[in-house]
RNA sequence: GGAAGGGUGGCAGAGCGGCUGAAUGCACCGGUCUUGAAAACCGGCGAUGGGAAACCAUCCGUGGGUUCAAAUCCCACCCCUUCCGCCA
């Protein structure tokens, strides 16, 4: 969420910032749009409120100390009958300017940092570096190679819960769990994160923590009975883990890595990479979560994002990191890179990991502060990242690894993960 | 799912219609003392919103109600703990 005092402030830079979104988050009837008026009235009604409130108040001690002594107090009675009743009017009109205003805050997203380039979407992103020597020679679509060494089984996914779930069998599901266990090592060993194991359902507060709602229910799974969702990623419950807390600024950055499932709907992207594993209504990652001081998210998303890279390096993934453009930023991020793994199968490259910086915009939401060097409370920085998708890793390996007998080679350092298993293959 | 108890400041824990944003203790910060530290003593110490400030308002799980006045009374809901049932 927003800072209310830069919208009062300085509201034609935000304005310009969110503009480089797109043109219909600030068009007219956005929430941006409203926002500023909304804010004007919720103030008045409050400040008229709080003034008849003081008088309430002062009246009320004076009766208390009348008839303390004694004495009558029938003339302040009668008037505060008055006053009484007009409070409780205001008060039901504040407590809905105020949920107006409160509301359509939470609608505008977070301005992308100046830093960010141009552009209107994907097309747009800029390409920052290259790692790896792609492979370039013809390369079968990992569905095919995992179907035909028995490991991927598109077809029981389907008849036990429909498109877009798969069943992995023996040396895939092993390599998925692999790749779990070797991720969460390298964070947790190497890295500096405290793992983590969370809940996969979580509370309405909780989603609008993170920014996933009010806006994109849709994208959610909801559970029938009760007002809780599947988790889309771990970024909701671990970065929530400290919602409504002040942390001590020595506790500063918190760093945490955890494995979840996660589940999304993909309302918008029917018909988009049906074959295959790319895009699962379930799948594993393993989640970088950290939070820190305001003034260091910049370089601590730096080596974040080293840290997802560690991982492709030692599975000898080629990939390349990429700069999202402004118009492709997710809702609440400031700045995001996105590492992108080779898939030879594709001969492209393709999404792995996102890794962004929030700023105090999940912070403010969640209500996740530190004492700054005043001792103040002040909102954290949030910034998250894929530590890497493992469903998508799991295609990489596939199509990388693949020999021109069918079979496909481990990478050395998942090898021990697998009981010593080099290469899969049929036998 | 049933029964009982409970949700108050960073923590522990009083308050149970008015002078209570809230006793007390711990923690924390500043000071005295000390070669230094500890102890002891003195002082300070919640959050949010508005305001340049003085200051004002709000917040005692959430929402509603009663009242001139609610942390305190009433209703509903949520959550936690314990016991019973069920269960990986």
């Amino acid at each position: 969420m927003i800072d209310r005092k830069l919208l009062r402030q300085d509201a034609a830079a935000l304005a310009a910032a969110l503009a480089r979104r797109g043109g219909d988050v600030t068009a007219a009837g956005s929430a941006w749009a409203r926002l500023s008026e909304l804010d004007v009235r919720q103030r008045q009604l409050k400040s008229e409120l709080e003034t008849l409130q003081a008088e309430r108040n002062s009246v009320s001690r004076a009766i208390g100390m009348k008839k303390g002594r004694g004495e009558s107090a029938d003339e302040e009675l009668a008037r505060m009958a008055e006053v009484s009743r007009r409070v409780k009017s205001l008060e039901a009109k504040t407590r809905e300017a105020e949920a107006a205003f409160a509301q359509a805050l939470l609608e505008v997203p977070n301005p992308p940092l100046d830093s960010v380039p141009d552009g209107d979407g994907e097309e747009d992103n800029v390409e920052l570096r290259r790692w790896g020597e792609p492979r370039q020679d013809e390369v079968p679509p990992h569905y095919e190679i995992g179907e035909r060494l028995g490991i991927l089984d598109f077809e029981a996914g389907a008849t036990l819960a429909g498109s877009r779930f798969t069943v992995l069998r023996g040396a895939a599901a092993r390599l998925e769990r692999a790749l779990m266990q070797f991720m969460l090592d390298l964070h947790a060993d190497q890295h500096g994160y405290e793992e983590v194991w969370v809940p996969a359902i979580v509370n309405r507060k909780t989603m609008t923590g993170t920014g996933q709602l009010p806006k994109f229910e849709d994208d959610l799974y909801r559970l029938a009975d009760e007002d809780a969702f599947l988790i889309p990623t771990a970024e909701v419950p671990v970065t929530n883990l400290y919602q409504g807390q002040i942390l001590e600024a020595e506790r500063l950055p918190v760093r945490h890595c955890a494995y979840t499932p996660c589940f999304r709907r993909e309302a918008g992207s029917a018909g988009r990479d049906m074959r295959g594993m790319i895009r699962q209504h379930q799948f594993d990652k393993v989640e970088l979560v950290q939070l820190t001081h305001p003034d260091r998210v910049l370089d601590d998303l730096q080596a974040l994002t080293g840290h997802a890279e560690a991982v492709l390096q030692a599975l000898e993934l080629p990939y390349r990191v990429v700069e999202l453009c402004a118009g492709d930023l997710g809702f609440s991020a400031q700045k995001t890179y996105d590492l992108e793994v080779w898939l030879p199968a594709q001969q492209t490259y393709r999404e792995i990991s996102s890794c962004s910086s929030f700023g105090q915009f999940q912070g403010r939401r969640a209500g996740i502060r530190f004492r700054d060097e005043h001792g103040k409370p002040q909102p954290v920085a949030t910034l998250n990242g894929s530590g890497l998708a493992i469903g998508r890793c799991l295609v990489a390996l596939l199509e990388n690894g693949w020999q021109a007998d069918g079979t496909v080679q481990i990478p050395a350092a998942l090898q021990p993960y697998m009981g010593g298993l080099q290469v899969i293959s049929n036998e």
